[in-house]
DNA sequence: CCAACATATCAATATTTCTTGATTTTCAAT
DNA sequence: ATTGAAAATCAAGAAATATTGATATGTTGG
């Protein structure tokens, strides 16, 4: 199971795009709002709507950015479109969030001597 | 260790607030560079300045971006101010993800009926 | 076919975030 | 004290995101 940073080590910038994408889409309260609802199972979208007291194209707003972070799903059923977690972006979210911790062998502090030239 | 959206039950907005600091502190690409460098151990801003060819405002405007968000902290040496990572926060971003994994009993999908009245 | 509905999309505006260049502050060396 | 370096802060403009209301698309039931 490779880290995702370790990865970004030859294509870098494609990494860094997806790891910005996955952190913008969880930036907003209405959208994390959305993924916890959507813990206990799919919600169509007027029951997001009713639970959270927002306006339709707002939520349809949201439910896009996550869903082109792809960290939720839709499936449509009748005039209903039902929305999920995909739990392996979660994952990826997890394994970014390790990624980041410092390497072994790090020094946490700067012995003497100055940084710039 | 309770995870960061249990304890959201009672204390609502803060712990939304906390998340939503923490990943859009992530979500763009130089901070998300300066973590990277980081992760070497701390360095200070001329050295990130001069890594990442950065004007020097700009990069003191992302470091206090991920200062205030908490995942770096600085250390003033002389004229030099030095930064390193905060494994804690990166920890709890770590947690962020696990806890917005679905529960456990959670139907992956609906069974018949519709959703709205 | 028609009416009502669920959702998506669009256009306009409002809001937030980012960038840049200028100024300020702090410190060290002379 | 004076000078110069490192970094923070500020103000103004540019760019990206979010919100709102209106309209479009596809669906069901009569």
């Amino acid at each position: 199971m490779t880290s995702a940073l370790r990865l970004a080590r030859h294509t870098r910038t494609p990494d860094l795009a997806r790891a910005e994408r996955l952190f913008h889409a969880l930036s907003d309260a209405t959208r994390l709002s959305i993924l916890e609802m959507l813990r206990d199972g799919e919600r169509c979208v007027c029951e997001l709507q009713d639970e959270l007291d927002a306006a339709q194209s707002r939520l349809s707003f949201h439910l896009r950015v996550l869903k082109e972070a792809g960290l939720v799903a839709d499936r449509r059923q009748g005039r209903w479109s039902y929305y999920t977690i995909v739990p392996g972006a979660l994952a990826e979210v997890h394994d970014l969030a390790v990624g980041m911790q410092p390497r072994k062998g790090a020094l946490p502090v700067r012995r003497a001597g100055s940084c710039c030239g």
